[in-house]
RNA sequence: GGCCCGUUCGUCUAGGGGUUAGGACGCCAGGUUUUCAUCCUGGUAGCAGGGGUUCAAAUCCCCUACGGGCUACCA
């Protein structure tokens, strides 16, 4: 009866149930979904970058699709590529994503596909050349007004083109339009620019194969539509600057007669410890020598994350828990931090590293050695035994200022002066519980911290260990960080 | 100036007409632990503001405020 008179009512309770992932992909059908994530090659990739390749690598994962790896390298003036920065990238998305992109395409290998379009364009007549320059037009677009080159014949056009092509017109002298409608409520879209002149000459592109064979480029909109198109796109996520980007693509596609992909967005992500940092800035800074390089554990890259242990898996989780909400966030990067502790703890091996040593001399009753777990939680991984046979050992300064302390896994003890002395082996009572080092298994060492904006070396009196390099360990009460060297340990986060 | 997008616990996020508004991080309390780690348990706290539609609004519409972006011969 209640299924009669309010079926409503039944339907509800299904509806209920939390997402968990990404959202749907609307549209999409099993094994025939392409995506693609299309940076700049200007420098390796940052932190934001990471986003692209995740959501749109899970996607593809989840779709049995295919993700392709664009490099969108048109600019030589503005934005030039740099050319370590095709391959870093290759390599730093395949880590991120835990498998090899499906694709890869390079934008400078394609401009004779965009010139064919652009012909086409300017021959249908919903493209031309226009001679105007950049602040001339402007005045039209506000005006909501017609440039007179709109009224281009096409043997005007294709003369004209012809002419960006053989260098008589120089960067600057023309540009291609594409022909939208110049009333257009939003002035982003009337009749926006698609191809223009580069001076190759004095910049070349990067890539030694390209260098000055090109004169016309196409700008991003146009070469993104174009290529999205020839690559059989099916879906494109990207921020939601690139909106009226979506929208003049999509005049260009109806001007072809194809059909756009589907579209979403994310918002822009702020980070709170980093300020804004731009690839270019960052590419000056280092070249300035501000820097030690783009793994420089200060800065925002995905090669800095890497170098200080951040994991591919931590990464993924983090930015899949962001999803693809269009609100503009600024996240703190102990979210990150507490991801990647979920992935490393559990194998990372304790290590004590005993910041402003200050040595002591046991005296007393006590083994000859004593022995600790390498983890609390996983007696498999072995012991860490250390030597007590002669009596130096190293306490914290801080810790020594407390005058009773439990050595941890060892003895409770009483300083005085320079002696340490042991009182009980067992534990007798609550005093604190600090790390310490037997000299005969420690050597002075460095633990690197990049704090605010410095790198900080702090000098101090590391425990013996044979890790390779890349290893992720926790120092007892301090926190992880990565072997650099069996005497230098690049700190993580607590 | 024009146009576009957004606003749910401190932070991020789920939910998109009827929910005790869920989760994560953080924080607080307790437990395990010879690390201020990990792990476990519990707690804390939220629908930007104002109108409207509706029996019913966090959810739909309008306005305002705030945040972000585009309007480049950058991507």
């Amino acid at each position: 009866m209640l299924n009669e008179e309010a079926p409503h009512l039944l339907e509800k309770r299904e509806k209920k149930e939390r997402r968990v992932g990404l959202p749907e992909l609307k549209n999409a059908e099993k094994g025939n979904v392409v995506l693609r994530f299309a940076p700049n090659p200007n420098g390796p990739m940052s932190f934001g970058h990471a986003r692209g390749i995740v959501i749109n690598g899970e996607y593809a994962k989840e779709w049995d699709g295919e993700l392709i790896l664009r490099f969108d390298d048109t600019d030589t003036v503005v934005k030039p590529p740099l050319v370590s920065a095709y391959k870093d990238i290759e390599t730093e998305a395949g880590w991120l994503l835990g498998y090899a992109p499906h694709r890869v395409v390079i934008a400078s290998d394609q401009i004779p596909h965009y010139y064919e379009h652009a012909e086409q364009m300017l021959k249908a007549g919903f493209g031309y050349v226009c001679r105007c320059s950049g602040e001339a037009f402007k005045v039209f677009r506000v005006d909501k007004t017609e440039c007179p080159c709109r009224g281009n014949s096409t043997e005007t056009n294709m003369n004209l083109w012809g002419k960006m092509l053989d260098g008589t017109f120089k960067p600057g002298d023309a540009v291609v339009r594409v022909k939208t409608d110049m009333t257009l409520k939003n002035p982003a879209l009337r009749d926006w620019p698609a191809l223009r002149m580069q001076d190759t000459a004095n910049h070349p592109h990067p890539r030694p194969e390209i260098g000055s064979t090109y004169r016309v480029w196409p700008l991003l909109d146009f070469q993104s539509a174009v290529e999205d198109h020839l690559q059989g796109v099916t879906h494109i996520i990207r921020g939601k600057d690139l909106m009226d980007s979506t929208r003049k693509q999509t005049l260009l596609y109806e001007h072809f007669g194809w059909e756009y992909p589907e579209t979403m967005y994310w918002g822009r992500v702020k980070v709170h410890e980093w300020g804004g940092f731009s690839t270019s800035q960052m590419r000056r800074d280092i070249e300035a020598g501000h820097f030690t390089g783009w793994d420089d554990p200060r800065l925002p890259t995905l090669a800095a994350l890497q170098r200080r242990g951040i994991t591919a898996e931590a990464l993924r989780a983090f930015w899949i828990e962001l999803g693809v909400t269009q609100k503009d966030i600024s996240v703190p990067l102990t979210t990150l931090f507490s991801h990647n502790t979920k992935q490393i703890d559990d194998e990372a091996p304790r290590l004590a590293f005993i910041r402003s040593p200050q040595q002591f001399n046991l005296t007393g009753e006590h083994p000859s050695s004593v022995s600790v777990d390498v983890h609390p939680n996983h007696e498999e991984q072995g012991k860490r035994t250390f030597d007590l046979t002669s009596p130096a050992i190293w306490i914290e300064q801080d810790d020594s200022a407390k005058g009773e302390l439990r050595l941890k896994g060892f003895a409770d003890v009483t300083l005085t002066g320079t002696d340490a002395a042991v009182q009980s082996i067992d534990r007798q009572d609550n005093r604190p519980i600090v790390h310490w080092l037997s000299d005969a298994q420690s050597t002075p060492g460095t633990l690197i911290l990049a704090d605010d904006g410095e790198l900080l070396e702090l000098n101090g009196q590391m425990e013996d260990h044979a890790y390779p390099v890349g290893t992720m360990v926790q120092l007892e009460r301090i926190g992880y960080g990565r072997v650099l060297s069996p005497t230098v340990i690049l700190f993580s986060h607590s």
